[in-house]
DNA sequence: CCATTATTTGCACGATTGCGCAAATTTCAT
DNA sequence: ATGAAATTTGCGCAATCGTGCAAATAATGG
C-alpha cells in the first residue's frame, strides 16, 4: 500500500488560483507599481488628483491605471462629493502575495 | 523634542527595491506564469523541451520566455550536454514575494 | 566529417498597451 | 440654471509584446 500524498493537481489548482494573470498583469506597470507604493505610505485614501502628483503622466492615463487596478482587486473606490477616493488594502495585498509564496513552496515540497 | 521615525524616503527606497518592474513585468505573462508553476512541481531541472509540453506554444516562443524570467532573476539554467536545463528557485522567489509583501506593511504601518 | 538533436535568434506580423488630447459625465457651489 | 471642478471615456497613435516559421548555433554520436 502506498503512502498517502497530496494530488498533484490539487497544486495545480492551488498554484492556478494563486497565480491569477490579471492580478500580476495588473502590478506590472511602473506607473501601477508607483501608485500602489504611494498609498502603501498613506492611511487615508487619494483622489486621482492627488495619485496624479506622484506619476509623471496624464491624469486620464492614472484614471486607466487605476481602474485596472481596481478591476484586479489590489485598490477600492468610492465617491466623495466631486472626487473619487482610491485606497489600497495593504494587508490583503500582502496576505495575496504571501499566499503566492506558500503555496509555490508547499508544491514545492510536494513535489517529485 | 520630537520622538525619532523612519523617513518617507526610506520607505520609498524599500518599495522601489522590492516592487522591481522587471521582477513583475516577468511575471505577469500567462505562460511564464505556467512555467514557473511548472517548475514548482519539480525538484529537478527541466529542458526546454519538457517545458515546451506545458504550454501551448512553440519552442522557440518558450525559450524566448525562459530567457525574460531568467534576467529577471527567476530561474537559473546551465548546459548539459546539448540540453539546457532550466530550474526555480522556489525558495528564493519565495523570499521575493514575502519581501513585498513585508515591506508593504511596514511602510503602512508608518504612514501619516 | 556528417547527420542528428536541442536550443537560440532573426524576422515579420497581428494584437495589445500606454499615452495625450479632447469631449462627455458627475457633482457641487453660487 | 449656470459655471466650475474632478473624473472618466472615446479616439488615434506610437511603441511594445507574443507568436510562428525558418535559419543559425551548439553539442553529440556514428
Amino acid at each position: 500500500m502506498t503512502k498517502s500524498v497530496a494530488l498533484p493537481e490539487a497544486c495545480v489548482e492551488a498554484l492556478a488560483d494563486t497565480m491569477r494573470p490579471d492580478f500580476l498583469k495588473a502590478l506590472c506597470d511602473p506607473v501601477r507599481i508607483s501608485i500602489v507604493a504611494t498609498l502603501a505610505m498613506r492611511t487615508r485614501p487619494a483622489t486621482v488628483s492627488e495619485i496624479t502628483d506622484c506619476c509623471g503622466i496624464d491624469f486620464s492615463g492614472v484614471s486607466r491605471h487605476l481602474k485596472i487596478l481596481k478591476e484586479a482587486g489590489i485598490l477600492h473606490s468610492h465617491r466623495d462629493g466631486r472626487r473619487v477616493l482610491y485606497n489600497l488594502d495593504v494587508d490583503a495585498l500582502a496576505a495575496t502575495l504571501r499566499a503566492m509564496a506558500d503555496t509555490l513552496e508547499v508544491c514545492q515540497r510536494e513535489a517529485v
